[in-house]
DNA sequence: GGGACGA
DNA sequence: TCGTCCCAACGCAGA
DNA sequence: TCTGCG
């Protein structure tokens, strides 16, 4: 009798349009399960479901603790999209929570992700993006990392890659090593591990150099300006998002863009022209993934000094 | 997406 | 038990 | 003070 070749059961059943499932013993429920998210890809909220389910053990590392902005997109990724962030009254008890104090004396409650239930939980409110702060509850003021993020206008990606080798000749000057990824959009995100050891400010402040360096390399299709208008069309190098509250779509998160592309790290060998965000996606991330295991580890690790750097940057580019 | 509301 | 309505961010750079 | 920005 010969053994039939079983397909690993997916986590969701193909049949069911509705279904609830307890994840870390919390019972979600997931709807709709047939509508369609990604219309030119013919991906729907099931498939999405279970590719979280499926990367969870990839992504949660860097979900785990941190209070998180939700980008949900109840209807797809042509929908009408909106920003939460109090969840306040509406999360299950399972759910984890940071109260939270607005300029306007407004108490929210903020989600903190702990664990695979977090994740789902978010994509079952149409969270298509997953966005994780910078820092942890328990170092709110301390990210673990800083980010050189990269958006482009119009131009080619490969523009884009010409720009993060810039970045890293700079870094590998002052002995940084720093971690690229895809951001599954237009550009990419470059990650410098800080070990929670310093401030937003100091972390923002020394974005800044990096950038100004960089920009002062390749100033004729870069810019520092906030400014779109005054841009002129070229690639903004983006610093400012090193601040609390601020977030980019994580590692390993979706995009609402055509294709379904993915949040990807890479390795620096692969950060060369004919690269494109939409190499990667739902379809080949998780074979990549036990191909190349997790290239962000290092983000999460003993962090730079930023004094000894900054001293270095400074004597080397005056 | 989901909760509150009224038909 | 429906259909409809309504709600769901934020801080700050820089002008 | 207000708007643009991501
Ligand atoms: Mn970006
Ligand atoms: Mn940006």
């Amino acid at each position: 009798m010969t053994k039939a070749i079983k397909p690993e059961a997916s986590f969701l059943d193909p049949a069911k349009d509705s279904q609830s499932v307890k994840v870390n013993g919390c019972l979600l429920t997931f709807n709709h399960l047939s509508k369609v998210y990604w219309p030119e890809d013919r991906i729907t909220k099931r498939d999405m479901f279970n590719y979280y389910d499926q990367v969870a053990e990839y992504m949660v590392p860097y979900l785990k603790d941190r209070p998180m902005s939700l980008n949900r997109f109840p209807n797809g990724i042509y929908g009408p999209s909106f920003y939460q962030k109090n969840v306040k009254d509406k999360v299950p008890g399972c759910m984890a929570t940071m109260p939270h104090t607005n300029d306007k004396g407004e108490e929210k409650e903020y989600l903190v992700a702990t664990n695979k239930a977090s994740l789902l939980w978010m994509a079952s409110l149409g969270c298509i993006e997953i966005n994780p702060w910078f820092s942890r509850v328990q170092s709110a003021g301390n990210p673990d990392f800083c980010v050189i993020d990269l958006d482009p206008d119009k131009q080619h990606f490969d523009q884009v890659v010409s720009a993060a080798q810039e970045i890293k000749k700079v870094l590998d000057a002052i002995g940084v090593t720093a971690y690229p990824k895809t951001s599954g959009s237009t550009g990419m995100h470059i990650y410098i591990p800080l070990g929670a050891k310093y401030t937003y400010d100091q972390s923002q402040m020394f974005a800044k150099i990096i950038v100004s360096l960089v920009h002062k390399q390749i100033p004729e299709y870069t810019s520092m300006e906030r400014m779109v208008r005054k841009r002129g069309g070229k690639m903004y190098l983006d610093f400012l998002q090193n601040r609390p509250d601020a977030t980019i779509a994580g590692v390993y998160s979706l995009r609402p863009k055509p294709g379904a592309t993915v949040s990807m790290p890479l390795s620096w060998d692969e950060v060369k022209p004919g690269l494109t965000m939409r190499d990667f996606t739902i379809h080949n991330a998780i074979q990549r993934l036990k191909e190349t295991g997790d290239l962000f580890r290092g983000v999460l690790g003993k962090g730079i000094d930023l004094e000894k750097t900054t001293e270095k940057a400074q004597s080397i580019f005056q």
